[in-house]
DNA sequence: CATGACGAATTTGGATCCAATATACAGTTG
DNA sequence: CAACTGTATATTGGATCCAAATTCGTCATG
């Protein structure tokens, strides 16, 4: 019994994808009456949409000047990942003490995906897949603001995420690195928990730098 | 060169007062015509205001049936200040390593005003220097993002705080504990200044839960 | 040639109107 | 009398229209 999206939903949607795959890129004014038009909705969505986004600071929003794209800086990069150290850190923590049966199974489940994304080369597929995976191991921590924040940090690079996952190398260093945490979560362990997500964190930001730094974007 | 704010802006502002204030309490549903007509604007602007206030989490939102005034459960206070001693410390921690002069003048600036309005019993007066004092405290570590959520977090609680400032023994023990916390600040002492505003923020939590406890409402 | 003033065109902000959905209520039926 | 159905009403969602602000091009001026 689900509900038919509303038009700000379909809006908010489409306006993700746009700025992931970049069709929307960075410090771009977002011309309200154009984007409307394409998505053949009025601008009345499209406006509510953009504060959604601009809360979540996907935009940056300057009064009679509109929306535009934001950009993520070299420190903004940094700080972002610091934060989520900081808070999947907690939530990992707090969750591997509650973990239920239903709880390893639907890491397991999303690993198995992970892992044929990751054979398969499928780009989409493993980015949806491994946060899945992330999620699975936070949501039991029960701390939905925690989890509201992390999932905005999540938002803010997704960006870079088809670009990570595009190497061979890394999709393999993510499925291994993931079966280890696997391990560490059916033992209930915290501490090789949280230990191990630092470690997998520090490898995608690295990875990330480089990327950034190739791009020359200055921050 | 101010800018006049924009009606959302007015809107967004008279809201978060109305809640702070309880004129529009918990669980009440937001009849968008009747505060639109109220504060003599249309629906449109008040939406906007809406959605940003629903991105921090102070309204609920359900499509097809509207906004309604956040509810704060214990469970939901006390994630907020576990969140505030993530994000507060690591912020206080980068700060204090860069204070500098000015920084420090703005931090005892704040204080004066904490002092004269507990003396004179100035509830608004203290809850804003109180804000003041502390985020003068976490902006030099030039942490935006971290910032912005720290701000949310204040905000959900704010609606009790006028509640704790209420109490003669309270404001007094925020003064003298500012004046312990401007002393380390001084000496650029990071870890002392950690524990004095753990302590500090522990001694909020506790007279919160006290508050939360006395209204029965139930979590 | 740089600079500033002016005006047209573009773009955003907000009000009003209509459509879609949900809620409340009366009446009906088992 | 409980449960259901259909209908009226209230409320939200979205489209269109107009006002206000900004931007951009033009031209005058030093």
């Amino acid at each position: 019994m689900s509900r038919p999206p509303t038009t700000q939903e379909f809006v908010l949607d489409e306006l993700r994808k746009a700025i992931v795959s970049r069709r929307l890129s960075p410090r771009q004014p977002i011309r309200q009456d154009a984007i409307a038009h394409q998505l053949g909705v009025s601008r009345v969505p499209l406006r509510e949409a953009l504060k959604t986004l601009e809360a979540e600071g996907q935009v940056v929003y300057e009064p009679h000047r509109g929306y535009s794209v934001a950009e993520l800086s070299l420190s903004d990069l940094l700080e972002v990942y610091r934060l989520r150290d900081l808070l999947e850190s907690e939530a990992a923590t707090v969750a591997a003490r509650k973990f239920t049966d239903t709880d390893l199974a639907r890491v397991l489940d999303a690993q198995r995906d992970v892992e044929s994304a990751a054979d398969g080369s499928d780009l989409v597929g493993m980015i949806t897949a491994n946060r899945r995976f992330h999620f699975a191991l936070l949501e039991p921590a029960g701390m939905p603001r925690l989890l509201r924040i992390v999932r905005t940090l999540w938002d803010a690079t997704d960006a870079y995420r088809a670009v990570y996952y595009n190497s061979d190398v890394n999709r393999a260093r993510v499925r291994d690195e993931h079966e280890r945490i696997v391990q560490a979560a059916k033992q209930r362990d915290a501490e090789a928990l949280t230990t191990l997500l630092d470690t997998h964190r520090r490898h995608a930001v690295d990875a990330l730098r480089a990327t950034l730094d190739a791009d020359g974007s200055p921050g």
